[in-house]
RNA sequence: GUGGACGUAGCUCAGCUGGUAGAGUCCCGGGUUGUGAUCCCGGUUGUCGCGGGUUCGAGUCCCGUCGUCCACCCCA
């Protein structure tokens, strides 16, 4: 045997025993997306690499040590998407799809990140994207908070919450970065290398340090919240009175500052605490810059990012993952001749009755493995054709799951038969 | 990138202070010449993650390496 080829790290195969929950899932997404009018787009997985080093920020985490990028064979550097925004901003641009228009939009699929693998963290992982183009907001903003909203009700999983904040403009926010930047001064001696590393580059995310021993410091910066400009001041309150009509609850963290530089006004988390420390669900916010940003007509925008794997295990620990449907009949063959025609009898149910699910017993076995294959198969039902059924033009049928005992069955009849155990198998008793 | 725990049969795991591998499950056959889940009997399956080292002898000790999980970090 040669030596085995190893999966990739952190890149994970979904396996037919958990497809259920990601189905359910795709289904909901589906149906709720069209029912706030959003439309799919899909845009490709690889991209210039100056698109991401341009919306993202060159001095994020993301760009600067988690992306996958590499030359291709003309020497252009491409990168493997880390998130999907960028990307379909830079669609938008591509396709002349902006001049005043709006546009609401929703995509899903993989996305790379150059990370260690640990719990709801891999390298290759899926997102779904929402993101609304053309709308300057509150209404919006608060509309797609209540789409996620209503995502988690219908999918029934409770353990999340939401937090919002507005990191005000550009302008206000570089204002509030000054003086953060010496307000830490004043305490350089306090900080954690971390934050004083972060001094430098982005004073913004000592804010959400994790050590304790920065909690004292942090407590005492000024708030973001208290510094906005008036106009994201009001757009953040008309936000906050949007949630609160409809009946979001929410809690203002005035720290929630995001890892990507194309941010302003409103970003929002729905955090779990069911995952333990990849607890962002979903996230996203307003980047009323980044059109702008790439070239495009100046265009404000909305959205959020949500991980599916975070949310398959929320679904899966919840005990709302459904296992994948089980066949409803299992053929079982005996003999030559009824072997070479269970086929035929088959194909023919199957035409008859399209929506139930059929498993023919394959590649042969004594009647003890069929029945027992039977059984593991889950189906209600097992049709069995031997040759002296086949002589008689009969085939046997037997409830698996009740103490209902064999009949036969002329194999005309056969599919009327099969639907009305079925359906009275199905039906709850009296 | 840093730290901790762990890698033994397809799967879940046992294997005490070193003496050349074991259970359950799964799969196959039989008990039941054509009837599953239960029960009984039998059978197949291992480069003990990989590479070095110590030793008469290593699954067990040491070093390295790869992987998994968790935490830091980061984020969805």
């Amino acid at each position: 045997m040669t030596v085995e080829i190893q999966p990739i790290r952190g890149m994970n195969d979904v396996l037919p025993a958990e497809i259920g929950a990601w189905q359910r899932l795709d289904a909901c997404v589906r149906e709720l997306v069209a029912s706030y009018g959003y439309e799919e787009i899909r845009v490709p997985i690889v991209e210039h690499t100056t698109l991401f080093k341009r919306a993202i920020g060159e001095y994020t985490d993301v760009v600067e040590k988690e992306m996958y990028t590499f030359s291709d064979q003309g020497g252009d550097s491409l990168t493997l998407r880390p998130e999907a925004t960028a990307g379909i901003m830079r669609a938008l641009i591509s396709n002349g799809m902006l001049r005043g228009q709006r546009h609401k939009l929703w995509c899903v699929g993989p996305m790379f990140r150059h990370e260690r693998p640990q719990k709801g963290r891999y390298r290759q992982f899926n997102q779904l994207d929402l993101e609304a183009v053309g709308l300057p907001g509150p209404d919006v903003d608060a509309e797609l908070i209540a789409l996620a909203a209503r995502l988690w009700r219908r999918l029934g999983i409770e353990r999340v919450r939401l937090e919002i904040n507005s990191l005000g403009t550009p302008e206000s926010r570089r204002a509030y970065r000054d003086m953060l930047v010496s307000y830490f001064r004043e305490h350089e001696s306090a900080l954690d290398s971390d934050s004083r590393r972060r001094l430098e580059g982005n004073p913004l995310r000592i804010l959400d340090s994790k050590n304790p021993q920065m909690h004292a410091i942090i407590a005492g910066a000024p708030l973001l919240t208290d510094h906005l400009d008036p106009e994201s001041r009001e757009h953040f309150a008309a936000l906050c009175a949007a949630l609160d009509s409809i009946g979001i609850s929410y809690r203002i963290n005035p720290r929630l500052v995001r890892g990507l530089d194309y941010y302003s006004r409103t970003v929002f988390e729905w955090i779990t605490d069911a995952l333990g420390s990849q607890d962002a669900v979903c996230s996203g916010g307003r980047y009323d810059g980044l059109i702008a940003q790439l070239g495009g007509e100046p265009t404000p925008g909305v959205g959020f990012a949500m991980g599916m794997e975070r949310v398959v295990e929320l679904l899966v620990q919840a005990g709302k993952a459904p296992p994948g449907r089980a066949a409803d009949v299992y053929v079982v063959v005996s003999g030559a001749r009824a072997s070479a025609a269970g086929l035929g009898l088959v194909e023919r149910l199957r035409d008859e009755l399209p929506a139930r699910r059929f498993d023919l017993n394959l590649g042969g076995g004594n009647f003890k493995a069929q029945f027992r294959r039977a059984d593991r198969s889950g189906a209600a039902l097992a049709v069995i054709l031997g040759d002296d059924e086949l002589a008689r033009g009969v085939a046997a049928v037997k409830p698996l799951r009740n103490e209902a005992g064999q009949s036969e069955c002329p194999l005309p009849e056969l599919a009327a038969a099969i639907e009305a155990v079925l359906t009275g198998a199905a039906a709850p008793a009296e």
